[in-house]
DNA sequence: CCATCAGTTCAATAAATCTTGAACTACCGC
DNA sequence: GCGGTAGTTCAAGATTTATTGAACTGATGG
């Protein structure tokens, strides 16, 4: 296991990889919660996939620049790159992680109705 | 050849296939051309790509909602729903076009530099 | 030291994506 | 109708993606 796990300098993030992590419905409520909590380690996530599974994720989101990875004891403590993201592409994160949310308000509306 | 290619609904219109649309840099740049020029033939991107690719991508962008084709004699006419996608999620698609023109700036001033 | 907990890496598989050439459809002008 | 132009569909291949179980690393507590 690499001690220190690669990312991206903020010059570096490319938008194609911003796009497609975030395409990704599991990768979206990840970022999604981490947005609402803040820092996090990676068992906050275990009820999203398996810790398998979760961990191919984890490591997409930070390659593409969106997430940060500390290491602190035995935990991996992931945050959002919120400052870096937003110099890199103003507005992108939090216009995307809207939509997030209004398509799952959405499409509670639609079920209650139904 | 359907005559009339389906479009999603409004409502049908999800995140995921719109991100997903626009992480692939051919998409983008066939959909930032539209934001510039408005509505315009197939043709008008025959520098991008070969015919038959280009018809896989103009395929993906409409199935995502993000594109509405017409069928104007021998052409057809594709335009951006902006509308459509503003109601659904506001603001998403103007900030993605934002960045890509941004990341398109920055690389380029990248290689004035070196 | 040993067991455990947190999380990753590896290997394998199924599915989706991108790309291309060949064949096709649909419309138009002669 | 014939030929040409605009564009799609089909089939095939190479690449990438998502998912999972098994084996692994690294830190911690007893």
């Amino acid at each position: 296991m690499a001690r220190e796990p690669h990312h991206p300098e903020r010059d570096q993030i490319a938008l194609s990889a911003v796009l497609e992590a975030l395409s990704e419905p599991i990768r979206r409520e990840i970022v999604l919660q981490l947005a609402r909590e803040g820092e996090a380690a990676c068992m906050a996530f275990d009820d999203c996939a398996p810790k398998t599974n979760l961990s191919y994720h984890f490591a997409r989101l930070r390659e593409a620049g969106i997430t940060r990875v500390r290491i602190d004891g035995p935990y991996r403590k992931i945050s959002l790159r919120i400052e870096d993201l937003e110099a890199r592409f103003p507005g992108l994160l939090e216009t995307i992680l809207a939509a997030a949310r209004r398509e799952a308000v959405d499409a509670r509306d639609l079920a209650t109705v139904s």
